[in-house]
Order: C-alpha cells, then structure tokens, then sequence
DNA sequence: CTGCATCCGGGGGGATACTG
DNA sequence: CAGTATCCCCCCGGATGCAG
C-alpha cells in the first residue's frame, strides 16, 4: 500500500463534497453538461430553493461549477462543471461505482 | 458518460465518510492493518480522546472496522479494518490522488 | 491505557413565505 | 424564472475532567 497518511489530503477532497446535495448536482452536470436552475430543481427531487441555491454557490466559490446569467425577462440562469470540476469525476465515479454495489438496506432499519 | 443520477447512491457512501478523522482513520488502518488505540492517537495529531473514540465507533457500527478488546491490565483495544472497510478503498484512493494533485491553498487565504 | 460525562458553540440543513 | 428572507432544530466537534 502506498498511503501516507501523515500527508494525508484526502480531507481537502472530502469538504468539497460534503453537502447533502453537492456529490448528485455535480454528477448531473457532469452527464448533461449544461443545465438551467429550475432544470435541476426538478432533477434533484426534494431541494428546496434555498438549498439549491446555497449548495450551487459553494460549488461556484470552490471553482466546481460555472454560472452564467443571461440578463432577459424571465430570468435565465445557466450552470456549467468547469475543468476543474472534472477532476473530480474519478472519485465520483468510485463513489457512485461503490454506492451501486454495497446498497445501504436503510429502509430496513 | 454512464451516470444515472435519480438512482445515485453516491451519498450513501459520503455519508459513510462523513466525519472530520474518519478518512485519514480508514486510512491508517489500511496501510497499518491493526492499531492500538494510543498508537492511533498518536498518528492522528491534535486529536481528543472523544473524537477518536466516536469516530471509531461509528465506524464500527457500520461495519468498516473491527474492534478487538484484551481484558487485560493494563487495558489492550486493537482495530482493524474489515473486508467491507476494504471496499472502500477505490474512492480513498481516488480522494487521495486528487488532494496530492490539488492542493489547496487555504494558508493564502 | 482506554475510554466516558458534561458543557458548549457554530453551522448545515429543513419549512415556509415573499420578490425583481 | 430564479432566487431571498426568516425562523428553527439538530448534531458535529472542541475543551475539560473523571474512571476502571
């Protein structure tokens, strides 16, 4: 094994994708490429605004994602994964690979 | 690009990781295979007693480690990581690369 | 040596209502 | 359409002290 744990930055990667709804908004920009903000609040069952808008800005802060704003009437917002959100898709991909495989039988509790 | 986000189960996993030691933790165990709780202390700098033991506990009640007590005096506890733990290393690894890779520089800020 | 008990503060996240 | 504004609760994580 070649871990060194003492230089460990496995956490700086952690806090980026902690948020409860972070991880699943970045794997959908990943697939779609581009999305409008009331795309996503349907895409993401259950978000409130405010969630939606507050986890999109800490993407946008942490260089994750893009935002675009179109200034029209209606409003008309764009969100994007930038380069360095890609980088991420690796660890998301192990994620959603180990998530599909080890179901967590939480219903059952 | 295969994702298919309305079944992600990717937070089941962050959820599972989710813990300010528990990462760097699993970590240790990895490489290390069996540590004693003051050998882990010692490895885990600036960590309280508290922590270290919820931290530990909650990673046993999820079944990623294994907690072996020798009723012994002086006391003797030895975690080790479980088969299951070790289905987690893929995204650890992955974490792992990606914080070597991009560090952030939070000292700037 | 390996913990548990207690007190405490901050913030992530939920529900609801309102706005340019 | 794309958000704000408020209120509120829970629980993570820190500090300190005690115990078998």
């Amino acid at each position: 094994m070649k871990f060194k744990p003492q230089y460990c930055q496995v956490q700086d990667a952690l806090s980026i994708l902690v948020g409860k709804w972070k991880p699943i908004i970045l794997l959908h920009l990943m697939s779609e490429g581009t999305m409008r903000y009331g795309e996503t609040k349907k895409a993401l069952v259950g978000i409130t605004p405010k969630m939606l808008t507050s986890q999109l800005r800490e993407l946008e802060e942490e260089g994750l994602i893009s935002r675009k704003l179109y200034p029209e009437v209606p409003p008309k917002v764009e969100y994007s994964i930038t380069e360095y959100g890609m980088t991420l898709e690796p660890i998301l991909v192990a994620m959603h690979d180990w998530g599909t495989k080890h179901v967590i039988r939480k219903s059952e509790m």
